[in-house]
DNA sequence: ACCAAAAAGAGAGCACCGCTCTTGCTTCGG
DNA sequence: CCGAAGCAAGAGCGGTGCTCTCTTTTTGGT
C-alpha cells in the first residue's frame, strides 16, 4: 500500500513522520510549551508555511504527538503483560504497573503530554480515546481472568452507589462484581497519582526509595480490587 | 505596617496584587501555556516593560501565582477540617479530600497550575515547599490522633520496605507506625490522582457520578491507611 | 498524450509574544 | 534641598502562530 500510493501520497507519509519526530525531539528537549512549529520546520530544511500542509495548526501536532504518545504507553504496557501473560493475576497486575512507571520515567514530556495538564482551551478529540484505553482494558481483562479462575475476593460497598457501580460494570466490565469494578476505575486513577507524583518532583524528599516503594503501592492497590496473592 | 511604609512601598504592594489579580484572571480565561506579560499590563493600564519592576520575568509570576495556589488549596482544606475537628478521625479525612476536590474543581487551572505538568524548564523554587505541605501535614496529624486514640489498625508490610519507611516515619511523621505511613504517602498521591484524572477529563463517560465515587474511593484510601471506620 | 485540477513549497506579512535598554519623571532619605 | 533610588514609558530585538499569494510539480480523466 506504500509503492502502490505513488511518489506524491509516499513523500507525504514520509514527511509527516520526520515532521512528527522532529517534534517529539523538540518535546524531550524543551517541553510541550515550547514547541515550535518554526523550530520543527527549521530543523527539516522547509519553511514554516510549508509545515500548515500537514498539520493545521500547532495544536493539531500536539494531538498527533499525544494519540502517539498514548499508543507508545499502551503498547509497552502491553508488552511488559504479555511476557507475564500466563503468571497469576497480581504479578501481571504489578507487571503493567511497573510498565507503565518505567514507560513515564523514559519519557517524562510525553506523560506529561497525556497524564499533566490539558493544554490551553483544548479537549482531546475523539480520536484520542482507543489509544488512552490500552492500558485500562489491559487492567480489566486481567481482573476479569482473575474472577473467572475464582480469585476474586469483593471487598464491601456502600449502597449509594450501587446505581453508578452498576452502570459503569455494564459500561466497562460486564460480568464482573460492581464492587470490583468500582474499586478498579478508583485503581486505575490512583496508580497515574503515583506515576505522576515522582515525576513532577512531589515525591522530592519525600519517597527516595522508589521503585520498591511503587511496587508495594501497587501492590495494595490490586488487593483493594480484590485480587488474591 | 502597611500605612508606615509611605506611599512608594504601599503603592508597590498593591500594584503587585493587582497583577496577580489580573494575571489569575487570564490564568482562569486562557490557561498558564496562554498567560501573557503585555495582556496583563494591558488591562491594568500599563505598558508591559513597566511589569519588570515588579515580577522579573513571567516565570516568576507564575511562581508567586503556584504559591498563592498552595496557599488557597491549603487554606480550604484547613478550614473543611476545622469545622470537624472533633469528629472521628475517619470524617476528618474525608472532609479534607472533599475540601480538596472541591477547590480543584472550583479552581482547575490553578490546579493544573501545582498539580499538572510543570512548565518548560522550570523546577519548583524551595519557596513553594510549606505552602506545597499543608494538605500533606493536615492528614498526617489526622492519622497521628487516631493512632493515639488506639483508633489505627496496621497492615502488613513486606520486609524490603522497612528501611525506606522507617526513614520516612522519621523524617514525616515520628512515632507512627511505618506501615501507616508507607500507606499514608501512597495514599496522598492516589488522592491527586483521583482528582486529576476527574478534572483532566478521564472520567468521562468512565465516571459519571462523581462525588458519592470519589467520597467512596477516599473512604477506601482511608481504610488502607488504617483508619477505622 | 495532453491539460486542467489538485497538491506542495516559498516568501512576505500580520499581530502578537518575552524581554532589554534608554530616557525622563517622581519620590525618598540624609 | 538635593542626590539617589524607584518607576513608567517607549522603542526595539528576535521570536512565535498563522494567513495569503504566487509559483512549481504531480496527478488523473479524457
Amino acid at each position: 500500500m506504500n509503492t502502490a500510493k505513488g511518489a506524491r501520497a509516499r513523500a507525504r507519509t514520509e514527511i509527516t513522520a520526520a515532521i512528527k519526530e522532529a517534534a517529539r525531539g523538540q518535546l524531550v528537549a524543551e517541553g510541550a510549551a515550547k514547541l515550535s512549529l518554526r523550530a520543527v520546520a527549521r530543523e527539516l530544511g522547509m519553511v514554516s508555511s510549508a509545515l500548515y500542509r500537514y498539520f493545521p495548526s500547532r495544536d493539531d501536532l500536539l494531538t498527533a504527538l499525544i494519540i502517539d504518545a498514548y499508543d507508545s504507553l499502551g503498547a509497552a504496557a502491553e508488552k511488559a503483560h504479555h511476557a507475564v501473560a500466563d503468571a497469576a493475576p497480581l504479578e501481571r497486575w504489578t507487571a503493567v504497573c511497573v510498565a507503565v512507571r518505567a514507560w513515564a520515567l523514559a519519557h517524562p514530556h510525553e506523560y506529561a503530554l497525556i497524564y499533566g495538564s490539558p493544554v490551553p482551551g483544548y479537549t482531546a478529540p475523539q480520536t484520542t480515546v482507543p489509544a488512552a484505553a490500552r492500558v485500562g482494558l489491559l487492567l480489566i481483562g486481567i481482573v476479569r481472568d482473575a474472577h473467572e479462575q475464582g480469585r476474586l475476593t469483593g471487598p464491601a460497598l456502600p449502597a449509594e452507589l450501587g446505581r453508578e457501580a452498576e452502570r459503569m460494570t455494564a459500561d466497562l466490565a460486564p460480568g464482573l462484581p460492581p464492587e470490583a469494578v468500582t474499586a478498579l476505575v478508583a485503581a486505575w486513577a490512583q496508580l497515574y497519582g503515583l506515576v505522576g507524583f515522582e515525576l513532577f518532583g512531589q515525591f522530592h524528599r519525600v519517597v527516595e526509595d522508589r521503585e520498591p516503594f511503587f511496587r508495594h503501592a501497587v501492590v495494595r492497590l490490586a488487593r483493594g480490587v480484590g485480587l488474591e496473592p
